[in-house]
DNA sequence: CCAAATTTTGTCTATTTGGTCAAAATACAG
DNA sequence: CTGTATTTTGACCAAATAGACAAAATTTGG
């Protein structure tokens, strides 16, 4: 009898193959799951945790309503299931950033990633997005710990490169704030930004140029400038 | 009979004096209808528009819910509202930006403008991220047309910097995104932030540096560089 | 001070929505 | 096949919530 009513993310971790009672998750378990999770992290990106209705979750996953309850007791069940196959790609990403590379060339990547990664999962980052703009109720202990911890290495890591003279002496934590926000800002304000480009979708194009604009002013903004110009 | 079933922002533009009657507002209508504007843009920030309910913008604004609905017949028409004041102060910002300034110092200008008004008006900022995160609804309109022309003139702006040498070549649209991006980062992921940071909130202190850190990081990206030195 | 206009409220309603439950249908192991 | 476990569903409920309305209270203009 799990009483499962949980406030956080941390608790489970299972090897994503096993139910609750430790058995063998069945082929229809498995393939209804993500059934459920994929339409569930469409509608929570569209509409917010309040504004998605679990009718029009399992009416998009194709199921009917009770039926959805018999995977996902809760409605905030599922947006925590949906939130923490969010956050391993979210969290994944930031492993990028080799101390032993070359500082330019990793923040280039890392920058390109992210970009490719509001390209392909929009839905997931607005989901991210509108958690934290609640006020990240379900996330806030996974923040304070998971991310914090993780950030602070790749802080060392840039700190390092600052220490060596490969960088200019910038803050680590603005300058990776920074990128988060420059380029998810293309999945979670998209309607803005095809508004004010005038467009009606944001291509492959459009995309390889914004992973280019932000690597030209970032990159540059960062390096170590040889001949400096005080204001 | 007004019908004023609207769903766009247009429209009203009233001198903000006047009822639609074009009665002049009495002094209770005024007062009362900045209680219950402020309170529910902390409500709507907090919550989303549908997260929000009528009863605790009431309860917040100190007011029966049915009076509430004496000022805004509708939720709806209350969020409309609030979208206008807020995007008031949102466009005005753009104002900035001076065509005869020096690059470096309006950019910088307009940014440290910009970390002020997170730091200031997070509500505001928090209740735009939301509309436009559910795909801006009500708000389409008014950024494919107010926005999109102003935000038009300035890229002219940006572009004749460029073209007399006094700024890298960059993509001028991607660098206003980047500066919305980067300075609004601190209001509406503000939780994130503080959870990275490891405080409890941020100070002046704190935001002081951010915009010493973006000012640093963008501008130095978009000066043109004297020693080029391709890739 | 009075009458008209404005403002405020208690009470009620219709709808939406998260979730339950027992029974039916289906899949599966031996 | 057959009995058991799993999956699916129709019907239903209780709570939350946007909004209506008429009557009461208050303000305002003459």
């Amino acid at each position: 009898m799990a009483n499962n009513r949980q406030t956080t993310l941390d608790a489970p971790r299972r090897p994503s193959g096993r139910t609750s009672d430790g058995k063998k998750k069945t082929r229809i378990q498995l393939k209804n799951e993500k059934k459920i999770l994929d339409a569930a992290q469409e509608v929570f990106a569209e509409f917010g945790f309040h504004g998605a209705t679990v009718d029009r979750i399992a009416e998009k996953a194709d199921i009917s309503k009770p039926n959805l309850h018999y995977y996902f007791k809760t409605k905030k069940d599922l947006y925590i299931a949906v939130l923490r196959r969010t956050l391993e790609i979210w969290l994944a990403s930031l492993a990028l950033l080799d101390p032993d590379g070359d500082p330019a060339k990793e923040l280039a990547n890392y920058i390109g990633e992210k970009v490719e990664m509001s390209r392909r999962f929009p839905t997931a980052s607005r989901v991210f997005a509108n958690e934290i703009l609640q006020g990240a109720p379900i996330l806030e202990e996974t923040l304070k710990t998971e991310l914090r911890d993780i950030v602070a290495q790749k802080v060392c890591v840039i700190r390092h490169w600052i220490d060596t003279g490969r960088l200019a002496d910038i803050d680590p934590y603005h300058l990776l704030f920074l990128i988060w926000a420059a380029t998810q800002h293309y999945a979670d304000f998209l309607p803005q930004v095809k508004a004010v480009l005038d467009v009606k979708r944001l291509t492959k194009e459009n995309f390889a140029q914004i992973d280019r604009s932000l690597c030209d002013i970032i990159v540059r903004g960062v390096l170590p400038r040889d001949g400096a110009k005080a204001d």
